[in-house]
DNA sequence: GCCACGTGCAACCATGAGGTTGCAATCGCT
DNA sequence: AGCGATTGCAACCTCATGGTTGCACGTGGC
């Protein structure tokens, strides 16, 4: 159900998809804000300030952790996370390029065929 | 009409979380990427290039219009849909001020990166 | 007027994502 | 050593979402 993207650099990005996918959920978005704002903390901290469990909490970490948007680091018995922006960065990158080649195509007729 | 003047710190914004959701499909980004291509093309046309249903694609095509990422109009019987850079162009600002704020805060902590 | 094509609507199904609870293992501190 | 705090794992629940099929309705062409 996946094909095989051919590293293109227009669309359908694998490391975008991980982005999008995590961007997409409001909690998640919310924990990146106060990861974001606290530079540091740990899931247990995290989900005190959030009206989820502290397992949510883990389970969405793990999520960002994956698209490579946030990475964990122990601290003696805890673990600590930090925001990551290189992946932030290059969705938001990929978001503009995709945002600019629309601008650049005035709806027209079926002329460029797909490819 | 909200329009991110001091990059808007909110993070929540409702316009925004519909396109990261709609986007967050690959089968829609499929959908937009056939539809900004060709410039305007109907839900059955879409269909046919797509490995689901027409019905599928309808369905996709609510949820981008409702994130204003697409709009369709009639023409005779059938509904021609183009695709909206106004809504991607937003989310895309959004997106960047996010990695701007990431980038313009590096963790105040002991760890100063790590790569 | 009739027929075919395209759309719209509704019912229905399956999967997975978000969330919870409970418990075992571990680490730090007194 | 003993105890409290914290993390990790697993089972489980619920509901939104992506997808399908079937059918009724409108509209254009012949």
């Amino acid at each position: 159900m996946n094909d095989t993207a051919t590293v293109d650099r227009g669309h359908g990005d694998a490391a975008v998809d991980g982005v999008l996918g995590a961007l997409a959920d409001p909690t998640r978005r919310r924990l990146l804000d106060l990861l974001a704002a606290q530079g540091e903390a740990t899931a247990t901290t995290l989900a005190g300030r959030l009206p989820v469990s502290r397992q949510a909490v883990v389970k969405h970490l793990a999520v960002l952790d994956a698209a490579g948007l946030v990475a964990g680091h122990r601290a003696g018995r805890e673990v600590r996370y930090t925001v990551r922006p290189a992946a932030l960065d290059s969705a938001a990158r990929w978001l503009a390029g995709l945002a600019a080649d629309w601008n650049r195509r005035p709806a027209r007729g079926p002329d460029t065929d797909s490819r």
